[in-house]
DNA sequence: CATAGCCTACCACCAAACCT
DNA sequence: AGGTTTGGTGGTAGGCTATG
C-alpha cells in the first residue's frame, strides 16, 4: 500500500517535471522488495543502475532558451476570441470582420477551450493561417488547429491490425504440441493444462517459457512441471470442498441449511480460498506467470477473485485491490485539496466554499463504474464559457485517472452534453430504441437511474459548478 | 489535453443447487 | 414455480504509462 501511495503521488509530480523513468523506480524497486526469491533480484539492480545513469537536464538559460519561453508565453495568449476592430492582428485584412475559419467555420483563431492551464503574460494576438487549397488554388483563411492540420494525411481510427487468423491457428498448433510434449513427459494427462492460453495480438507464453528456459539441466525442466502439475491437482481436490464450509454470516436462526452446496450462503472452502490466494502471489511475482496461466493451473475465475460475496463478512472481495487510488482509500482529504494548486483556473479553491457538493461527488464516484462516470460528466459540464474542471483537479476529487475522464469528456461532446453513460454492452439491450446510436439510445426523458440516483434532469437543472451556490441544490441532488 | 497499449477490475448474464 | 446465492464466462471499462 505504502509503495503504491508513492507511486500516485510520483505520477503527480511527472506530469510536471519528472521524466517517465521517475515511474518506473518507483515501480521496479516496489516489485524488489515484495519478492520473494533472490532470482528476481535482477531488477532492482537494474532499476538502481538505471537511477545512477540518470541524467538530469540542465535549465538552459540561452538567449534561444529564453525566446521559446517568450514564444510559449506569446502562444498562450492566443485565446483571443476573435479578430475584432480593435486588434493588433497583422493581418489587415481583416479589420472590421468577425473571424471564421474556412474549413470548420469556427469564430476563434485559436480555440479558447484549448488555451491550457498557463498564465496569459503577453498582449500580442493571434493571426489566422494562411494555406493555399491545391484544388482550388484559392488561399483559405484557416484558424490555428486546422492550418496545423492543413495537408496532414487523417489517421484512420480503428486501423489497428488483429492478429492475423493464420497465427493464431499456430498459436493453437504449438500450445496443443507443448501441451502433448508435456503429457508425455509426465505422464499424465492433467499435464496438458500446463501451457499458457493468452494470446493478445500475439501468444503469451509465459508458462511455456518458464518450463523450456534455456540452460535448464534435463532435470530442472521436469521438476519445474511437476511442481506446476502438483499445484494444478491440489488445487483441483481443494476446489472440490465446496460443500464443506462454513456459513460465516448467516443470522441465527435462518430458516436456512447450511452448507448444502453453491448458493444459499454456502461457498468455496476457506482452505481452497488460502491456497489460491498464496500460490496466486507466488506465481505471479516469481516466474512471472500471467494471470491467465495461473487461473488455468489453480482453476479460479475473474469473478472468483473480484466478486463481492454476500456471505462474506465484510461484503468484501477476495483480493485486495491494486488499482484505482479512491477504491484503495488514497485520496486526499476534501480539506487539503482547497490549499492545492490544479490550474491556472484554481478549480480546487471550490473545495473549500462546496465541501460538500465535492464530499458527494467523491462518494457518488466510489459507489461504481456508472456511477462515477455521472459524477465526471457534472464535473466536466462547462460553465461561464467553454471552461470546465480541469482534469487535475476532477481527478483529486474523484480518483478517476485521465484516461477515464478524457473517455467522459469524449462522450459529452459526442452527444451534445449527454450525461448519462452509455448502457453495459453485455446488458439486454430490451430498451434499446432502434435506429440510433448507441449514445442516443437512452430516452432523457425517462433515464433509467436506479433509485437514490441523480437524473440527468436534476443534473441538467443545477447550475454548474462555478454557480451552484446554494448547498440545498446539492442535497436534493441526492434525495 | 489526447491517444495507444497492456493489464486489471467491473459488470451482466447464466447455470447449478437448494429452499420456500 | 419462483427465489436466493455462488461460481463461470466473457465483453467492456478503467488505470497506468508513454508519447504526441
Amino acid at each position: 500500500m505504502f509503495s503504491v501511495s508513492r507511486q500516485s503521488e510520483k505520477c503527480l509530480n511527472i506530469s510536471v517535471c519528472g521524466t517517465p523513468m521517475d515511474s518506473q523506480e518507483v515501480e521496479m524497486t516496489g516489485q524488489d522488495s515484495n519478492s520473494f526469491a533472490g532470482v528476481f533480484q535482477e531488477s532492482g539492480i537494474i532499476a538502481k543502475r538505471r537511477r545512477n545513469s540518470r541524467v538530469r537536464n540542465k535549465q538552459d538559460h540561452s538567449l534561444e532558451a529564453d525566446l521559446v519561453t517568450r514564444r510559449k508565453q506569446s502562444h498562450l495568449d492566443c485565446t483571443v476570441r476573435r479578430v475584432t476592430t480593435n486588434s493588433k492582428d497583422p493581418a489587415d485584412t481583416l479589420k472590421g470582420a468577425a473571424f471564421c475559419c474556412d474549413l470548420c467555420k469556427s469564430p476563434y483563431i485559436v480555440n479558447p477551450g484549448r488555451r491550457g492551464n498557463c498564465v496569459k503574460t503577453s498582449s500580442s494576438q493571434p493571426s489566422p493561417r494562411h494555406r493555399r487549397d491545391p484544388k482550388t488554388g484559392q488561399v483559405l483563411l484557416l484558424c490555428n488547429a486546422c492550418g496545423l492540420s492543413f495537408g496532414k494525411p487523417v489517421k484512420a481510427k480503428g486501423t489497428v491490425k488483429e492478429a492475423m487468423p493464420n497465427d493464431r491457428k499456430e498459436h493453437e498448433a504449438q500450445m496443443q504440441n507443448f501441451a502433448l510434449a508435456m503429457v508425455e513427459l509426465l505422464g499424465d494427462q492433467d499435464a496438458a493444462n500446463l501451457c499458457c492460453p493468452s494470446y493478445n495480438k500475439k501468444p503469451c507464453l509465459c508458462l511455456q517459457n518458464y518450463l523450456k528456459t534455456p540452460g535448464l539441466t534435463n532435470e530442472e525442466c521436469p521438476g519445474r512441471a511437476v511442481e506446476l502439475l502438483h499445484l494444478f491437482k491440489e488445487a483441483r481436490r481443494l476446489k472440490g470442498q465446496k460443500f464443506s464450509c462454513e456459513v460465516e454470516d448467516q443470522p441465527s436462526g435462518s430458516a436456512k441449511r447450511k452448507g448444502s452446496g453453491l448458493g444459499n450462503g454456502c461457498r468455496r472452502s476457506k482452505a481452497y480460498e488460502e491456497f489460491v490466494l498464496k500460490n496466486r502471489k507466488e506465481l505471479r511475482q516469481g516466474p512471472q506467470i500471467c494471470e491467465k496461466a495461473v487461473q488455468r493451473i489453480l482453476g479460479y475465475s475473474n469473478n472468483f477473485l473480484h466478486k463481492k460475496l454476500k456471505t462474506s463478512p465484510q461484503k468484501r472481495e477476495r483480493v485486495e485491490r491494486t488499482k484505482g487510488r479512491g477504491a484503495m482509500g488514497l485520496l486526499k482529504p476534501i480539506a487539503e485539496l482547497s490549499t492545492l494548486k490544479c490550474c491556472m483556473d484554481h478549480c480546487s479553491v471550490m473545495a473549500h466554499s462546496y465541501s460538500r457538493l465535492i464530499q458527494q461527488w467523491r462518494e457518488r464516484a466510489s459507489r461504481g463504474q456508472a456511477e462515477a462516470r455521472r459524477v465526471l460528466a457534472e464535473m466536466l459540464t462547462p460553465s461561464g464559457g467553454s471552461r470546465c474542471n480541469c482534469y487535475r483537479f476532477i481527478s483529486w476529487v474523484t480518483g478517476c485517472s485521465h484516461t477515464t475522464i478524457s473517455k467522459v469528456s469524449q462522450q459529452m461532446k459526442r452527444t451534445g452534453g449527454l450525461r448519462e453513460p452509455p448502457p453495459h454492452k453485455l446488458k439486454r439491450q430490451t430498451k434499446a430504441i432502434q435506429g440510433q446510436p448507441a449514445d442516443l439510445q437512452l430516452d432523457p426523458a425517462e433515464p433509467p437511474t436506479p433509485p437514490g440516483h441523480a437524473s440527468p434532469q436534476s443534473d441538467s437543472a443545477a447550475p454548474p459548478h462555478h454557480l451552484s451556490s446554494d448547498p440545498s441544490l446539492i442535497t436534493s441532488q441526492q434525495a
